[in-house]
DNA sequence: GTTGGGAGTGTAACCGGTTACAATTCCAAC
DNA sequence: GTTGGAATTGTAACCGGTTACACTCCCAAC
């Protein structure tokens, strides 16, 4: 315990003044005469008071705080999610927790515990149980970031045409026909959506969906099915997302093969490096930020007691490079 | 507002009890009779009962948190140290604000408000600027965490051995003549030291230090700097950490060109990345886990009043794989 | 039949702020 | 010289917990 911090009634007290008046002061609301005003700055000023923030937020009857709880930590994904929340909370002096699921032994039990200490809680989809959802749900406003199947309050997503519009691509304009899912569908209810899209693109053309293999999201998911991408004889790996599709390109690369010569690979979300890397990756763009900053902005609509909509979808895009084929 | 949460004094009501009675029940301590417990456990259980964490927080003068300050919240290397932290933090009921210095606008202000609701503070070195640090400590316990050129309390960090090995490695047994340093010396002060060993090492041969080539600390930076690298006419880039050099080499293999054949690549961390890609990178493995849970440990023990080593060194350990010749 | 002590419980103060309300002061207007 | 209202400031309650301390029982020991 190092704590020797003032309070407001010591300030007061070394300003000559009640504590209504310091509070008065350092909020700056209310009248304050100019000299009471100094007195009480100058007093702050020397000792760097600042209110304890358990106090100010025990009154106010507001943590000021919320918590986003995310599958994983790791990635430009979640850096830019996290990205956007920060560029809404911040400025409204609302601090953040990231939680991070995997981590966790027992999520379920902790997240009722972080649930004490905000003020409201954005979910990302696929990583809490329903019932706990609802428990949370039962404390204090929630929003879902991303496609969840359960009944969830408010949720904010991006919708799947372009990622469809890419695997037509793939198949109608590249004439690929040995493609290959990379990603697991019961991995989380974005991968879902996102092989149903899959199998759809096919089914429209009279195909049947490719082979799907599953794997984790993360970079080093997509080198080590490289393998197996290889021996299956696919001329094409959609992978759930860039990150995916940057480690597999990677392996590919890295065993003297060419991209798009031997095999197309496409992913999801156009992180920065996407952009960067020979060839280019072909994908589909999603509004990252905007997503983590939409949910945030309603979060706090919710917290202070507005009504919201309850769905918003973001537009994403396709983004056509060289991995696909395309600016061969 | 949607809080309609139950308050001790609520709880106490309906069980015909003092609110001290809830509180013994709920925390387990002081005798209460079998009857009691009951009768009290029951109301608990049916308004699903939690204490306020601002209550609890303000009588026990004790926030039961800490805030860790990272440059950027990218990448595996963040990802390996924040778990850690928490591997420590989450058994001992602490919870842990992560903060991104790149992310805010006015860091210095930012984290003075931060540590208005934490315990204590781990600081990544080279995020923050000599006097917040100072003012922060003055607040509440800090930790550094890597080396820092200010006058910390506590540092945890690990040393620069095996990166010097690293760069004799390449000089004397693979015989290589023109390295090239990638990463800014001036970024952090972790890379300083790195350029230093790198400097050392070229000196202890007789050689003059390679040039530097100033990016930044991701994967994005290292694909960015191959052209330069490959214009260079190195025959090796000897990377500030495993990021970077991945970046690096998958535009090298994008170009259809090989490693180590056309350039030898290393970087540092060992990140999981590195031993999954072909070829393997060669690097220094530092214990990152470590190095965050350390950090928490010593960071709790400051908390609780203890007296902790001032400097704390890990030891990091040279990881030869194939993309520095070796294994070829 | 006292006495002593431990178990069970409640009262009330306290943690560090905010703010409704009351009290005081000061002036302008009549 | 009153009077009324605005400006300034203080008092005290309250937010939701914890806990020192006091009090009441109850029973064993003498």
């Amino acid at each position: 315990m190092t704590d020797d911090r003032m309070s407001v009634r010591e300030i007061a007290k070394l300003a000559g003044v009640s504590t209504a008046t310091v509070s008065r002061v350092y909020r700056g609301v209310g009248s304050v005469s100019a000299a009471t005003r100094a007195k009480v700055q100058a007093a702050i000023e020397q000792y760097g008071y600042r209110p304890s923030h358990l106090g100010e937020a025990l009154a106010n009857r507001r943590h000021g705080a919320l918590a986003v709880v995310f599958p994983g930590l790791s990635g430009p994904y979640f850096a830019e999610l996290i990205n956007g929340v920060e560029s809404v909370a911040v400025p409204r002096q609302v601090s953040v927790h990231v939680i991070g699921t995997h981590l966790r032994r027992e999520a379920p039990d902790e997240l009722l515990d972080v649930a004490r200490r905000v003020d409201g809680m954005a979910i990302h989809g696929g990583t809490v149980p329903k019932t706990v959802i609802m428990e949370l749900a039962a404390r204090h406003p929630v929003v879902m970031i991303g496609p969840d199947p359960h009944p969830a309050p408010v949720v904010v997503r991006t919708d799947q045409q372009a990622f469809r519009l890419l695997v037509s691509h793939l198949l109608a304009d590249h004439g690929l026909r040995k493609l290959v899912f990379v990603g697991n569908p019961e991995g989380s209810p974005d991968l879902t959506e996102r092989w149903e899209a899959f199998a759809a693109a096919h089914a429209e053309l009279g195909l049947r969906p490719g082979k799907q293999l599953r794997t984790g999201l993360e970079q080093t998911h997509g080198v080590q099915a490289a393998d197996e991408v290889l021996a299956g004889g696919f001329d094409g790996a959609v992978c759930g997302n860039d990150e995916t599709a940057l480690g597999l390109m990677m392996a590919v690369l890295g065993r003297g093969l060419r991209v798009p010569g031997d095999l197309v690979i496409t992913g999801v979300d156009d992180v920065p490096m996407s952009s960067l890397v020979s060839p280019g990756l072909t994908t589909v763009a999603r509004p990252l930020a905007e997503l983590g900053a939409t949910a945030t902005r309603l979060l706090l609509d919710l917290i202070n007691g507005a009504d919201v909509v309850p769905e918003t979808v973001l537009p994403s895009r396709l983004v056509r490079r060289a991995s696909c084929g395309c600016r061969d």
